[in-house]
DNA sequence: TTGCTCCTCACGTCACGTGAGGTGGC
DNA sequence: TTGCTCCTCACGTCACGTGAGGTGGC
């Protein structure tokens, strides 16, 4: 019989941790002593702690172990939960590659820009939601600002504030242009309606649904979007570095819509709909 | 300016996640009601908070987050910390690939023995620790009983009972055999001494350093050491699944060291030391 | 007797999530 | 007025590590 101390030392696992274990009953003393209560140990019960260390490293969870050890567990389970173990360190295995991606991303544009002016990238899940719009191949983009202002005029006592949420727009076009593009605009809504509202220039408002979008890469500018091309160069730059590629059309969401008076408050949000090419770029070359 | 609610939906971060951010002086809200304590935010933070997300993304911790946009970091320690970071997420990422392929020699085993039958191995790190032996090639590994007997007798009282630790043996062969064993055995010491011992076979017993092993495949076994091949092969098998290679002699270090009247008593550790070779076995070709 | 070992609390970790119990806003 | 939103604690998470303060063993 050993104490704690030679048995950690023989099993080469510290004390608090044969403490914890014998806490939660997951592996305990062969023998208390009722008075000191001093932990004995004995040699032969080191097969079952490295079973215990060993499902460990494995990745289960103390409490799956102690299961396991209890016996509840018929050969069946046990492939379940192996496997289902695999799948998922596989999955923690693709995100750390994704990860390692994104921060080589982020080095070489500290290198290149010796700070950090860039704006920054993040992946969001964006909902499906209601759109009440029309769409177009509009001429000339500015136009969007006549629409805007009438929109904001007709439509809250139309189809209801409470109902409307942000101004959007969603470029069908293929490229990012500022003539002929195939547009779509209106504003998000917070419920379903069955109305639809026509404008001075015959444009027919109606409510459709947008589409859920997995995996968005979204960057939010503060200002006019006059120079708004910098930010899209910057999200095809990172969606390159890291393997993303384009898998729908791009959507502009106003928080803050431009005010002609107020330009410099505008607030967007540019989403871009992308999915994950795993498949190059894995950093295991090496 | 938006509510925590708001706010929340917008940037797609949970309201607990924001009031603790808040709470922690991360990000904060532009404005906080007096009376009410409610949080107002407003559009214009949100690139500030996808600077956050972003790095977050990278790994970083929320403390060195709050170094980052607090500014009190160059972009040469971003880099450190950035390279340091990338060397961390490889390190796990290497892990992990370990990880899965133990897993899948732990179902490859499931499957063939249907239940767990089979030793638990585990990896640990040995310590160099002084070795008070003698070596020689044993025409009959037998033999080790009488120089077990004979050296448990003598050293007590000529090195100190307090000095000695466990009864070990090293195969300096190759390959585990029974005749002509080129083995090393006598007694693990806890501190060095400058003695040496003569047996009466005439063997010398000196001091020496059983060098630090970095990982060994390590196994216990109780009872008789007569069957222990099994676990040989065992290790064998299991090194092989998992890309391990052999780097130097097996240590056999007896816990309880056998005792011909009571041989079912017999505790004994056999350290395999290994080396990983992570080139093959990837488990990304998928 | 002295120093080493062991004991039991209690608290901290990291980034939040989950109630409980209570108030504010439209 | 009603329901929704927001507030502040307090506690839990997972597997231990780190003291503090006290006793046991040789």
């Amino acid at each position: 019989m050993f104490r704690i101390g030679e048995f950690s030392r023989i099993a080469q696992t510290a004390i608090t941790q044969l403490r914890y274990y014998d806490e939660i009953g997951l592996f305990q003393p062969e023998h208390i002593d009722q008075f000191t209560g001093y932990r004995y140990y004995k040699a032969a019960q080191l097969p079952d702690l490295n079973r215990i260390l060993a499902m460990k490293d494995l990745g289960l969870t103390l409490e799956q172990i102690k299961r396991l050890v209890e016996d509840h567990v018929s050969a069946d389970e046990l492939r379940g939960m192996l496997s289902l173990k695999k799948a998922q360190v596989e999955q923690e295995l693709h995100e750390k590659i994704d990860q390692v991606n994104r921060i080589e991303a982020r080095l070489r544009q500290v290198e290149k820009e010796g700070e950090m002016t860039l704006d920054d990238i993040v992946l969001k899940e964006i909902p499906s939601q209601p759109f009440f719009s029309f769409r177009e191949t509009m001429p000339d983009i500015r136009k969007s600002q006549l629409y805007l202002k009438e929109m904001s005029k007709l439509l809250p006592s139309r189809i209801g504030k409470k109902k409307m949420s942000h101004f959007t727009a969603v470029y069908h076009s293929e490229a990012f242009a500022l003539e002929n593009v195939d547009i779509e605009m209106g504003f998000l809504l917070k419920d379903g309606v069955d109305d639809s509202v026509q404008l001075s220039s015959g444009h027919e408002l109606s409510m459709n649904i947008l589409p859920h979008i997995e995996t968005a890469a979204c960057v939010v500018r503060v200002g006019s979007m006059t120079d708004g091309i910098e930010s899209y160069a910057n999200i095809g730059h990172w969606m390159e570095s890291n393997g993303y590629l384009m898998s729908g059309p791009v959507r502009e969401v106003f928080i803050v819509p431009p005010n002609p008076q107020r330009i410099e408050e505008t607030v967007c949000e540019i989403q871009f709909p992308v999915t994950i090419n795993h498949s190059d770029s894995l950093p295991l070359a090496n």
